[in-house]
DNA sequence: GTTAGCACTCTCGACGTAAGACTGCTAATT
DNA sequence: AATTAGCAGTCTTACGTCGAGAGTGCTAAC
């Protein structure tokens, strides 16, 4: 629907805003994209795309930028992908050079490269949320107080002290043990967020089992809340590099944004089947003049994570998408030879 | 070694600099704090207390600014100590009103708490390096692994899944328990930082409890690593509520600092005796600009917690003060009944 | 020792101006 | 019919000037 020319231009203006950060004219698009047509002729060709809602212009004597629909396009259509530099590819290969011994150990190397590398706020989310009991131990500590283990399929492990009930014997534990794995075993854990007390079970037993079973309920509930999410944020301060919070009322209003974790990680999580998915503007109730370029990546049976970057719209999607994609391949790399091992 | 009159003519300008972030004129000081003699007789003392190095002029028809000098003398002895409001009371108890039931949730709220009533950046270090082992179970997974559990003094647990060797007996698993808690019980969890293996004490018994024993010292070393500090901040885009941070560089270089946690937490354990410390701009190796008020508490047995504000050397520091006794007093009511229980 | 008064200095915002950046339009060209 | 050169018109920005205002230091009187 868009000419070549137009399509070119489009670009070019995307191009040299997203190095410049101020208007284009179209004596820079003829200097440095189309040579070989006039200024006149781009004059024309801008006028249209400001016409079609492509471009707008700050005011009369100014050249043009790019608007909301004109990134949607760029980074749907018009964008070249470039290949990292040399220095790039060795600092990502660098960090995943480390051998890393577990989940927390990834995350927050990811978060620290791919803020590093891109000069942008990085942001990696993981979510277990999916995980399986496997097994429940209930560990006798012999002061009157009882550890409540809960291992998962991801081998997550979820622990916490509760004080045993008077009288309670260690057959009765074991029983107490029993009959928590009948219930329990290949639940989910987000299961128990909303879970209604199974009393027919349980009265037809002892009935002092009761106070134990409703305190071992309640820790499986916390423990599924507070792992749902896992969410690392690195580089806050590299948004002071970009001119757009040289106003600092969006600097306020980008770091409130990275404080509230749990929007932060339901605008990262929520990604159609995509593996990347690049959300500019206010889509997806991103903030207003923020985009967010995610990744999605298994960090192993059942857990998966996202990771990626906010920035300004006037982001540097082609080098944020090279070096996400880099990371995406050197993770996959990472876990699959362990899964045939 | 100050005249009485200097002291409060001093006293006044940080207060009203505090306030306004402006110099301070004799006049000001006239009129809302020195009633009873002249602007001129303000001048002199103003002219004789920049000579003695408290305050500075930007320039030469400009009021008075304080030095760092003047801050330090102010906190040390000038500062007048004003109670809270009776909201700012009502917000800080609001919060301790919930229960909470375990340490990560009480740093999480304080964090918050703080951050809400000073409107600076809090911080909030957990340090848990002292902690004692108590206990250490070894709980057979039935699927060739193994989960070892430990369990310290201030009821914080380590868990870890280990692989069990082949032809590990559920007995040999008892004795291995046992000989573990006999070599590690009462022993300090930083002390395995540089643990050498006790191969005396190992090698007279079966040969296959070798490995098993190298893997568990391992997760022993881990486990004191990894849980030598937890650094929580709340509050960051709080700095754009004080002029300083207006400026971008500023801005950029406080955010730093916050992301730095292993040297945020130094600066905020690092107190002397005192429960209570002030550091004012480059001492101690605060950044250039910044303050930092930090309060030490127990947040259980061996296991203690500082926490304070970071923001700039034009902080309102009776305020601050106040605000951390207030929290000190609860946390400590709210500890010690438990210990009663 | 304190104070009134005054000259002096410096900042800050308002205003006007000139230069420069781009555009849109028109008319000529291909 | 598309392209282009040229030019008038508009808006921003930087700069310099100017006057008002703020605050001091000094002097002389109290």
């Amino acid at each position: 629907m868009l000419s070549e020319r137009k399509k070119k231009i489009l670009c070019a203006v995307v191009d040299s805003y997203i190095e410049t950060a101020s208007p284009i004219s179209s004596k820079d698009i003829q200097e440095n994209h189309l040579r070989d047509c006039s200024s006149a002729t781009i004059r024309n060709e801008l006028s249209a795309l400001e016409s079609m809602g492509y471009l707008v212009q700050p005011h009369v004597s100014a050249g043009r930028v790019p608007s909301q629909k004109a990134f949607r396009i760029y980074v749907d259509e018009l964008m070249h992908r470039e290949p990292l530099t040399v220095a790039e590819v060795d600092m990502i290969d660098r960090y995943f050079a480390q051998k890393w011994s577990d989940v927390e150990d990834v995350i927050s190397a990811v978060a620290k490269v791919i803020s590093e590398v891109t000069h942008y706020t990085s942001v990696v989310v993981k979510e277990d949320l999916s995980d399986c009991i496997k097994v429940i131990k209930l560990l006798d500590l012999s002061n009157g107080q009882m550890l409540v283990v809960i291992v998962t399929d991801s081998r997550l492990l979820k622990d916490a002290v509760i004080d045993l009930p008077q009288n309670f014997t260690s057959e009765m534990l074991v029983q107490a043990e029993n009959w928590l794995n009948k219930i329990f075993v290949g639940r989910h854990i987000s299961d128990f967020i909303n879970f209604r007390y199974p009393y027919a079970l349980v009265n037809s037993q002892f009935e002092q089992f009761n106070a134990l079973f409703k305190k071992i309920i309640d820790v499986l509930k916390k423990v599924s809340l507070a792992n749902g999410m896992d969410v690392v944020t690195e580089g806050s301060n590299n948004i002071f590099n970009h001119t757009e919070y040289k106003d600092v009322n969006n600097a306020r209003c980008f770091l409130s944004t990275l404080e509230h974790k749990d929007e932060l990680a339901r605008i990262f999580t929520d990604t159609d089947d995509d593996n990347l998915a690049i959300k500019i503007g206010s889509e997806d109730s991103v903030p207003e003049g923020c985009s967010v370029v995610s990744a999605k990546i298994n960090l192993g049976e059942n857990v998966s994570g996202n990771f990626g970057v906010i920035g300004p719209v006037r982001m540097n999607y082609s080098k944020v998408v090279a070096v996400l994609d880099r990371i995406s391949e050197l993770l996959t790399d990472m876990l699959n030879p362990k899964e045939q091992q």
